[in-house]
DNA sequence: CTTGCATAAGCAAACGGTTTCTAATTGCGT
DNA sequence: ACGCAATTAGAAACCGTTTGCTTATGCAAG
C-alpha cells in the first residue's frame, strides 16, 4: 500500500545488491567488463517482477539525453487550413515509425503558435517532422539544438532534409490531360487570398507552370479575377460564359468542390460542358469528393519516405543525409474530366 | 559554438550567483523566507533571455512529479476516421489549455494501436482528454495512475467525467426541420458498414430516433438497405424513385457529400426535388461541403469544455467533478433542404 | 610467494532542476 | 556599541537512472 512506485533503489535493497547492478541487470548491459553471477541476476529479475517494478522514464530520459519522443511540428495549421494531404502524411508517418518497434512514440503538436514564437515542446524531442512549415525561432531552435529534422511539402534550410512534390511536373501533367482531351480554353483558379498569405511554393509553382504551359502551347491563360470563396457562382458565370473556359484546373480540392457545387446551382453540366480538376491527393479526393480527377500529390509516398530519413538520421547521424527529395505527382483520372463540348453543344 | 542548451548552472555562472537563486528568480518563487534585491534579479532574468534559456523539462519533471502535458488519445481513428469534428474538437482544446497560461502542452497521440494495446504514452502525462474511445489497457493503465481525464462524444467509466453530444435530441431537431417543411417520405442514410464496426453511439441513436419518431408520427421509415459507398447512384435511385423518399437525413458529411454528388449525376435536382441534410458541425460543412444544411454536433462546445473540465480536475482535484455533461445539438439551415416537390411536380 | 588477470560487484558522479536548511549581511531600536 | 529581526544568498540534499571507475576475490602463471 505504498503510494509511490517503487524504485532502483527498492529493488535494490530487496535483493542485497547496488542500484548500479540492478540497472545493468535489467537492461542487460552485461559483458562489456560487467557481470553478475547467474544466482543474483535470478534474484534480481524475480524481486523486480515480484515488486512490479517499473523504470521512471523521465529520470532514465534524464540520463540518457534522449525520450525516445519524434514530434510533428506545424499539425495546427497543416492539418486545418492546408487542407487534408496532411492527415495521410501523419498517417504514414506514424506507420513506419511504429513498424520499426525502436520504441519511439510520435505526437503531433496542435498549438497554435505566432510567427514569432518557437513551435519547440519544452521537452527534449529526438526528431521532428516540419509540415510544410515552422516559425523561424522553430527552425533556430532545432538547428542550435542539432535535432534531426525532416521537412515535408516545404523548403529546408541549407544541408537540411525535404521531401516535396514536384508541382511543376504536377502543373504540366494536368494541363497535358486536358488538352489531350481537347480543351483549349483552359482556366486555373489559384486559393483564395487567404491563403496565399502562408506563401507556400506550390501556389507560385502551380499558377506559373500554368501560364509558362499555355504560353508554350500557345494559349490564351484564363485566371480567375477575384477570390473563389467570395462568390464562386459569380467567379463561375465569368469564366464559363464570359471566358468561355471548357476546363478548369483548381488549385486544392476546396476551390474544385466549390466549383462543382456553384455548376450544379447553375446548371452547368459537368464533365460535359466544363471539366474540373485539382490537386489533392487519394484520401482527401475518397472523402470529400468521389468522382474528381486530380493530381495525386503522393501525400503517401512522402510521409513514409520522410519517417524512413529521419529514423535514419536518428539511427545514424554520421551518415551523409540527402538534402532534398523531390517526388513525381501522378494522374488520377475520374469522372470529372471530358472532351471539350463541340461548337453545336455550346449553341 | 555549443552544442547543448544552457543550464540553470550556464544562467548561474554568468549571474555570478547560485543556482538556487536563479530558480527561485525564473519560477517567481520569492517571498516565503526568499528574496532578492531587484538589481540581482534583473540582472538575472537578462542573462536567462540573453543566453535563451529554456528549462529543461525532463529534470523540472522529474523532482516536480508532473510533466504539465496534456495528451489526446485517439487522434488517429478520431481524425482520420470518424470526420472531421475532432479537428475542431482539438482546437478548441489547445486554444482553452494554451490560453490558461499554465504551461500545458497539448500534444495528439497518432499511433494506431492494437486494440488490446495501450495507447499511453511512456512518459506520464498530467492529464487526458480522450477522443470517442480508447483501447481497454490504456483505460485501466488511466485509472490505476489516476490520472485526471475527459472523455470527448464516448463513454466512460464509472465516475469519470465525458462531454458528449444529445444524438437524440439532435436526431428529433433535424426530423422536426424536414417534417415542418412539410416531407413525409423521409429517408436515413446510415454510415458505411466498415465504419460502424466501431460501434459508436450515434450510429445507433440516430438510426433508433429516427424509427421512434417515424413511427411516433406515424410515417413509414425507409432506411437505405446497402453500403452508401458501394454504389451511391443505386443507391439514391432506389430511395428516390422506388421509395418516393423527398428527403435523406445522412449519418455524416460523408454520406450526405455522396449523395449529393449522386443526385448531381441522376440530374434530381436539390433540394426543390429532394432535400439532403446531415449531422457535422460547422468546420467540416464549411470546408467539405458549404451550403448542406446540417445539424451542429457543436464540437466547438465540446472540445471548449472538455479543456475546461480537464484543467479544473488537474488543479484542483479534491473538487467533486461531474459525471457527464449532455449538450445539445443544433440545427444549421443551408440551402439543401426546402419543402418536398407537390404531386404535379412529381408526375 | 609475488604478479597478472579474469570475474563479480559496488561507489559515486553525473543529468538539470527544486527545495530545505543554514549563513552572512543589513537596518534599527536601545 | 549591542542585540535581534529581516533581508539576501549560497550549500547541499534530493528526484531515479545510467555509467565510468574502483575494489575485492579467486586462481593460474612466473
Amino acid at each position: 500500500m505504498k503510494s509511490t512506485a517503487p524504485s532502483l533503489s527498492d529493488v535494490a535493497a530487496q535483493a542485497g545488491v547496488s542500484k548500479s547492478t540492478v540497472s545493468r541487470i535489467l537492461n542487460n548491459r552485461l559483458g562489456n567488463g560487467f557481470s553478475v553471477k547467474e544466482e543474483v541476476r535470478q534474484r534480481v529479475l524475480e524481486i523486480a517482477r515480484k515488486l512490479n517494478y517499473r523504470p521512471n522514464l523521465i529520470a532514465k530520459s534524464l540520463t540518457m539525453r534522449s525520450t525516445k519522443m519524434i514530434h510533428i511540428i506545424g499539425g495546427n495549421h497543416a492539418l486545418s487550413q492546408l487542407g487534408n494531404i496532411y492527415q495521410t502524411v501523419v498517417n504514414h508517418i506514424t506507420e513506419v515509425i511504429d513498424s520499426q518497434g525502436q520504441g519511439f512514440d510520435v505526437t503531433v503538436d496542435m498549438s497554435k503558435h505566432r510567427p514569432d514564437e518557437s513551435e519547440m515542446p519544452a521537452w527534449k524531442i529526438d526528431g521532428a517532422v516540419i509540415l510544410a512549415r515552422c516559425t523561424e525561432p522553430t527552425m533556430d531552435e532545432i538547428l542550435q539544438l542539432g535535432i534531426p529534422y525532416v521537412v515535408i511539402n516545404g523548403p529546408a534550410p541549407a544541408g537540411g532534409t525535404s521531401v516535396v512534390p514536384d508541382d511543376v511536373q504536377g502543373t504540366r501533367l494536368a494541363l497535358k490531360h486536358l488538352m489531350e482531351l481537347g480543351h483549349r480554353k483552359i482556366a486555373y483558379t489559384p486559393p483564395p487570398r487567404k491563403y496565399m498569405m502562408v506563401g507556400h511554393s506550390s501556389i507560385t509553382d502551380r499558377q506559373e507552370t500554368y501560364l509558362a504551359q499555355m504560353k508554350k502551347n500557345g494559349l490564351d491563360p484564363i485566371i480567375s479575377p477575384h477570390d473563389v470563396l467570395d462568390d464562386t457562382e459569380k467567379l463561375l458565370r465569368d469564366l464559363v460564359f464570359e471566358k468561355k473556359a471548357t476546363a478548369i484546373l483548381a488549385y486544392g480540392h476546396m476551390e474544385a468542390l466549390n466549383l462543382l457545387q456553384a455548376a450544379h446551382s447553375l446548371e452547368i453540366p459537368v464533365p460535359e460542358r466544363l471539366s474540373v480538376m485539382c490537386f489533392c491527393d487519394h484520401y482527401a479526393n475518397r472523402i470529400m469528393s468521389p468522382g474528381l480527377t486530380f493530381i495525386d500529390l503522393g501525400s503517401a509516398q512522402m510521409g513514409t519516405l520522410a519517417a524512413q530519413l529521419l529514423l535514419e538520421q536518428i539511427t545514424q547521424p554520421e551518415k551523409q543525409k540527402p538534402k532534398r527529395v523531390v517526388l513525381d505527382e501522378t494522374l488520377c483520372v475520374r469522372s470529372t474530366t471530358a472532351p471539350p463540348p463541340s461548337d453545336e453543344q455550346l449553341a
